[in-house]
This record gives C-alpha cells, structure tokens and sequence, in this order.
DNA sequence: GAGGGGTGTTACCGGTCAGTAACAAAGCGC
DNA sequence: GCGCTTTGTTACTGACCGGTAACACCCCTC
C-alpha cells in the first residue's frame, strides 16, 4: 500500500516524496498529513519531527520541486552546450513533455491556486520560482541572440503555463495539447527578427557559434505594436 | 457582517453570488457551508434546501460564472457590432482588465486545480465551458480574416490563460502583468499575414468591412513552423 | 553493555467539516 | 381568515483535520 515504504531513503525524504505525489494527485488541501505518512511507512509523530507543521512539509516540498527544475536546467544546457537556440528547442520539447505527461499542471502554480491567502509562507517560494524560471529563459533567449529576448521568453512562459493549467480543464481536446507547434512558431517569429548588429554576445558560458534553427530564416521586420 | 444581507435577492441567489465571491476569495476547498450562509445572511438549512450538497453549489457557481461569461461576449459585440478585428482588440483590453482586477486567475480553472478528482461532476462543466471559450474566440478570428484563425485562437488562448495564472504567482511582477502587449504582437504577427484569396467572408453576423488595426500591416510571409 | 538519537505506537485534544432532524415562524395567494 | 411554501433556528451526528503527549523500541556508537 505504501509507494516508498521499502525505500532505503530515510523517512524524510521518503515523506517529501510521497507528500508531492499525492499533493500533486489531489491537490494540497485535498490530502492529509496521516495519509502522507502511512503511504509513507511511517506514522504522523515522525512527519511531524521531520516539519514542524503542514506548512512547513508544503514548503519543503515546494523547494524539493525547485531543486528539480535546476537539475533539468542544467541536462537542458548539457544537451546542446554550444547552441542557446537549440537549447531554448530543447526546452519546448521537454516542458511540452512533462506538461502531457500527466495533466495536473505546475505544482508550484497549484499551490498559488490553493495557498490563496496572501500571507501564506509558501507564496514567496512560488514567487521565487517563477521569476527565477522566466529569467532564466529570458537569459536564455539573450545568449541566443533573439533581438527582442525579453519578449520572448514572457510570451513563451505564459504558453508553457496556459497550456498546463488548460490541459487541467480540458485535457488533450483543447490549445494546451498543441503548445509544441504554437511555441515553435512563436520562436520562429522573433528569431526571424533582424538581431542589433554584432552576432549577440553571448552572455554565460560564452559560444561564438550561433547556429539555432531560428536563425536559417531571413530576417524580417520587426512585429512591434503600437 | 453579511455581503448581501440588505439584498432585495432572493436566498438561492444571494448564495450563489456570496459562495462565488468566497471561493474566489479563498479557494473552494478554504470555505465551508456555513461561513458561505451566514455571509449571504442566511443559514445552512436554506443552503442545503437548494442545492443539496457543496457540490451542487459549486456546479452552480460555476454555471452562474458561464452566464456572466455569455454577457461579456455579448458585449463584446455591440461594441464594435460590424468589425471583428475590432472586436478581437476589445476583448484583449476587458479579459486583461478583469485579470488585473484581482490576481487570483480564473474561478473555473481554479476549480479544476481544486477539484483534482477525474470525476468530480463539476469538471465537465469546466471542460465545455472551456472549450466553449476557445471556439468562440477562434470563430471570431475567422471571420475578422485571419488566415490561421484557429492557431491565433489557441495562443491567445494560452497566452491569457498564462497570464492569469502567473498573476497569481508572483502579482504584478511577472509577465502576466504584461498580457496586453504580448497579445496584441500576436495578434499583429497573424493578421500580417496574407489572408488566402478574397478578403474573408465573415460567417457570423456578416460585414464586408474589415478594418482592424492589424491589416493595416504589410503582409508578411506565414510563420509556419516545420 | 550503556547511552542516545531516530523511530514507531497508541491515544488523545479541540476544531471544523458536510449534512440532517425537528420545529417554529414568516410570507403569500386564495 | 386558511393553507401552503419558503425561510429561520437550534441542536445534533459522524467523520476528519492538524497537532501533541507519553512511552516503547531499535540501532548505532562508544
């Protein structure tokens, strides 16, 4: 009955694990701390020597999440170490993966929809979080040379995040199971875009070579508005 | 004490509008029966005499927000009854003036979030709401003669729907906050581009005039993807 | 083998939750 | 006025919640 009960982790991680499965599954508000430690195999008095309250359980849970995301940023830069372009592909790709995977979005954007009070100490770890993930590809999209980065990376942030939570409402029928193709034509049209005039510096992990997919296609007006 | 206590509305309505506005407020699952009673100056006997469980009254604040969402569109309308690119511009303007109204999303996909449960009734209504949403703004890039209608529907689509989310995450901040002008680039970007042959036969409520402000572009070679 | 930290077990607390029973009162059409 | 429907009031149930107390146990180290 118990999903890590055999593990040789110890109980606190093992509580960490299984906390995030079953928020994840049913939601924060929707699981309680006795079921987390007997799916566990352990019991309510070791959860709570490990974290003091729920809260704090959510909280460790929520950076587990983090420290997640900055080890699939770092395979994400060791899969094309010398193509931004092709890593910010390789984003989509794999995003798009996790986000079909299975349909319950982003734990850290479900916790802000459930955590709503303002002073929840949890709001700041999301807030956290995601500013960090839009700079972080901002950052991205800048070492690939893309004129109008910063553009970019909010346009795509917003896709990757409506298509998480759309495909919670919809499932595979609505916009959300298409993000791959939209995002992708999306990059296309700001690579397209005519970059300043030296071939973009890169700013980490510094690459003269420029060689993205985007950047094949000829250069176009730029498509600001008013 | 109460939010609609003095309210000439009969109970079953003053309910509905009280348990909307707290489970905006505080998530469906942080507000029990009574407190949504009391505040609507009644008592948990009415309550439970109209809708016969905290589920039904979900499901009919859900379909009361569905009402309200019928109203926009028609406004939406009789705002610019004979220019649909028009149109398209207006709803861009209201949904993000609603989102930045308060930051806390979308009550049906936060609904979905806080229903985890694949059956939980209230989850079909979310869905052909959603849907509903989608083909009603991807009917509307038709016939304002964009080429790509469906595709330009799908990423405003996620774009606002990642607005709303990410508002709830990190405020004002992130680039949700910024949903107007990523927008109304997309939508640029698309109606740029070279509609097939005659100028789109408008197929709801017809007007040959087409005068939004994104024809007024230069057309532009399709950003079609691989 | 003695000690100690981490763990397990059981029982409990007060609070809140969704939902119900029984009865009283008020409004309203006739 | 009468009668019916709607509403209000109080009290209750049983379940579950987050959190704690007290005590026993196991395993590792010295």
């Amino acid at each position: 009955m118990e999903t890590c009960g055999a593990s040789p982790l110890r109980p606190r991680e093992r509580i960490i694990k299984t906390a995030r499965d079953l928020f994840r599954k049913h939601g924060i508000r929707g699981v309680g701390v006795d079921t987390i430690a007997e799916q566990a195999g352990t019991n309510k008095m070791t959860l709570y020597r490990h974290f003091g309250s729920k809260d704090d359980l959510i909280i460790a849970c929520l950076q587990d999440f983090a420290n997640d995301a900055e080890a699939f940023w770092q395979s994400i830069e060791m899969s094309h170490p010398d193509s931004p372009m092709a890593q910010i592909h390789e984003w989509v790709r794999i995003v798009s993966e996790c986000a079909l995977d299975d349909l319950r979005g982003c734990d850290m954007a479900n916790a802000a929809v459930e955590l709503a009070e303002d002073a929840h100490p949890a709001r700041h770890v999301i807030e956290e979080f995601k500013m960090a993930q839009r700079n972080r590809l901002a950052q991205l999209c800048r070492d690939a040379g893309i004129e109008k980065a910063d553009q970019l990376a909010d346009t795509l942030c917003l896709l990757i995040e409506g298509a998480r939570v759309n495909m919670q409402s919809v499932g595979l029928e609505g916009p959300g199971a298409r993000f791959i193709s939209l995002a992708e034509d999306v990059i296309a049209a700001f690579a397209r875009e005519k970059p300043e005039r030296k071939p973009a510096t890169l700013h980490r992990h510094a690459s003269a070579k420029i060689k993205g997919r985007g950047q094949l296609h000829a250069p176009l007006p730029a498509a600001n508005r008013a």
